[in-house]
DNA sequence: CATCTTGTTACGTT
DNA sequence: AAACGTAACAAGAT
C-alpha cells in the first residue's frame, strides 16, 4: 500500500513522540522484519533513548535517537505506523513496539514484506546516503529523468517508473496515474517514449507526487475526483478522461491499469501525400 | 478452494 | 558489467 504519500502520512503518527525517552522495546523477534539487523544490539541500545526526529525518503523513513541511534523502516507492502496508548499491548501484527511514558509507537506488518534497519553512529547510516533525488524535490530534473530512462532503454515504461532507484517513492498506483495523464502506453519501452510525451512525463511525475503529498499526507483522505486512482481498481472501471474501458494486465510483474483510448502506442505517423 | 494484492530482492539469463 | 525477467517471500481479502 505505502508509495510516497502514504509513508509520509505514517511518519508522522510518530510526531507525538518526538522528545520522549524510549523506556521498553517490544518485538516479535523471529519476523522477518528484521532480517539482518544485530536485533540484541538493537534492543539492549535503544532503551533510555530519546526520539529526535525523523524523516522520509521514497518509501524509506529514518528515525533519529539520543545516543547516536539511527532506526529505519520500510513499509513493504502491508506495513503501518501508529500511536496507541501507553498501556497498549501488543497483538499478533505488532511486531516493533517502542514504549515510551505517554505513548506507545507501533510497527505493525501483517505480510511481513516490511524491513527494520538499525544503525549507531555519529553520523547517518551507510543506508541513508546517495540517495536519488525524490521527485518532489528540485534535484529530479528532466535531464536525470531522461538519462535514467536511456539506461534502461528496453524496460517498459511502466517497470521503469517502479524502480526506486529512480523514482524514489512511486509505487504501483501512482505509475498508472502518471502515465494515463502523460497519455504514454505502459508497456512502450522507455527509449522509445517521444520528446514531447517526456516532458509530459517529468511535468505529471511531479504533479501526481505533489498531488497525492497534497491530499494522502495529513489525513489519508483521496486523491481528487477525476484521478484514475479511483476507477483503476473497480471492475469495469473507465477512463475518467474519455469514459473507455480500462484494461488491466501485468507489466513488469506488476497489475497495470491504463486507457486504450487516451494512452496509445506512438507509431510513426504517415506522410500525407500532397 | 483458487486467485488476487499499492514491494523488494535473489537469482539466472542475455 | 549491466540490464532484464521471474520466482519467492507471507498472509489476508475476495
Amino acid at each position: 500500500m505505502p508509495e510516497l504519500a502514504e509513508v509520509e502520512y505514517y511518519r508522522k503518527q510518530w510526531d507525538c513522540g518526538l522528545g520522549q525517552t524510549i523506556t521498553a522495546i517490544r518485538v516479535h523477534a523471529k519476523k522477518r522484519i528484521f532480517r539482518g539487523i544485530a536485533l540484541t544490539q538493537f534492543m539492549e541500545s535503544l532503551p533510555g533513548a530519546v526520539l529526535l526526529a525523523s524523516e522520509a525518503h521514497g518509501k524509506r523513513m529514518l528515525f533519529r535517537f539520543s545516543n547516536h541511534l539511527w532506526l529505519g523502516l520500510h513499509l513493504g507492502m502491508t506495513g503501518k505506523l501508529r500511536a496507541e496508548s501507553p498501556r497498549f499491548k501488543p497483538a499478533k501484527h505488532d511486531h516493533l513496539v517502542l514504549c515510551q511514558k505517554s505513548k506507545t509507537l507501533v510497527f505493525s506488518d501483517p505480510r511481513l514484506f516490511g524491513r527494520v534497519l538499525f544503525h549507531q553512529g555519529s553520523s547517518k547510516p551507510d543506508w541513508w546516503s546517495n540517495l536519488p533525488p525524490s521527485p518532489i524535490s528540485a534535484g529530479f530534473t528532466f535531464g536525470r529523468m531522461q538519462a535514467y530512462l536511456s539506461r534502461h532503454r528496453n524496460l517498459p515504461v511502466k517497470a521503469a517508473l517502479l524502480r526506486q532507484d529512480g523514482f524514489p517513492g512511486i509505487g504501483n498506483w501512482m505509475a498508472d496515474e502518471i502515465l494515463w495523464r502523460a497519455k504514454l502506453d505502459p508497456r512502450i519501452p522507455s527509449h522509445s517514449v517521444p520528446q514531447a510525451h517526456l516532458r509530459m512525463l517529468w511535468r505529471m511525475i511531479g504533479f501526481v507526487c505533489r498531488g497525492a503529498m497534497k491530499s494522502i499526507s495529513p489525513a489519508f483522505a483521496d486523491p481528487p475526483p477525476g484521478w484514475l486512482f479511483h476507477a483503476r481498481w473497480r471492475k469495469g472501471g473507465q477512463c475518467p478522461t474519455d469514459g473507455a474501458p480500462l484494461i488491466r494486465d501485468t507489466i513488469g510483474g506488476r497489475t497495470t491499469v491504463w486507457c486504450p483510448k487516451c494512452q496509445r502506442k506512438t507509431r510513426v505517423r504517415k506522410e500525407i501525400p500532397s
